[in-house]
DNA sequence: TTAAAATAGATGCAGATGCATGAAAATACA
DNA sequence: TGTATTTTCATGCATCTGCATCTATTTTAA
């Protein structure tokens, strides 16, 4: 059944596809573990506050975080609760825009990021970067990219 | 912070890292919103309706779902579970493993990979394969093939 | 053979996600 | 200007996931 109609492609998209989630699947449970192992929270925090810590002070509006990191607007917006209600970040209304709020990154979290990053950058290291060359590494960076929107 | 000990990595292993987590969820989520608005249920049921049908009549242990499917072993028991409510498959006690239980394709399990096989596969040829001729996806499939565990 | 360890699977509970929808403000445009 | 549309964010509800743990059975090994 897969594979029937004008099989053109190598060795079939849906086995390539099939890998592409398998692998990274696997690679990022395998990150998030380590993670967890140390006692830290799940990786969608770090990615939030780094976007805030790139942002440089500046605060960011959760539909930029959104359009960033990819996610659903409901899935930001509870992300943002749990972040200040683990006072990693504050919340106040934005100055010129009377429906929306802006995100601030706070010292906690700026601490946070420091704490984990040796972590995480050991485990995406082992269990991601270790399997790959830099010219492999290039490659895929390459390819992937034109998978992206 | 990212990318201040030995960058000998092309461009950086992080940015490397990052891109495949969201370039394959991004296509992930286009792809399942595309089964979703034809009423289809979610891939992963898909995959292990698959799964059974490969093994040809003879039925799987979750156990081996499980490893196939690279999926936590709670997480294979309650998609079995939804299965059997929606009458996709069977479930009967292992003969020769008494802790043990065997899962079969019904009928209505084939029937539903037959209906969501075109939807699925125009899904991933739009928001996947596209994006790729034939050379760029075998580089993909090798490179992606060092990362499985 | 019998006791300890490992394996297969289920499940209660808390937390997270997806969906649909709501409220409030900004923008478009007639 | 006034109304319709769009944008921003929150939330109730159902479903799904993760964790820890439990039972039952099989395997190991003393």
């Amino acid at each position: 059944m897969t594979g029937n109609l004008k099989d053109r492609h190598f060795p079939d998209v849906m086995e390539c596809w099939a890998r592409l989630q398998r692998s990274s699947g696997a690679v990022l449970s395998r990150v998030e573990v380590r993670l967890k192992a140390e006692g830290f929270p799940p990786l969608g925090w770090y990615d939030v506050l780094l976007e805030l810590r790139r942002a440089d002070g500046v605060g960011l509006r959760p539909v930029d975080i959104e359009k960033r990191m990819l996610l659903a607007q409901y899935n930001v917006s509870r992300l943002i609760e749990r972040l200040v209600g683990a006072s990693y970040v504050d919340k106040r209304r934005a100055p010129d825009d009377g429906r929306g709020v802006m995100i601030f990154l706070r010292p906690e979290g700026e601490a946070l990021l420091e704490r984990m990053w040796p972590v995480y950058r050991e485990a995406v290291e082992t269990e991601f970067a270790a399997h790959l060359d830099d010219e492999e590494a290039e490659t895929l960076w390459k390819l992937l990219g034109k998978l992206l929107p």
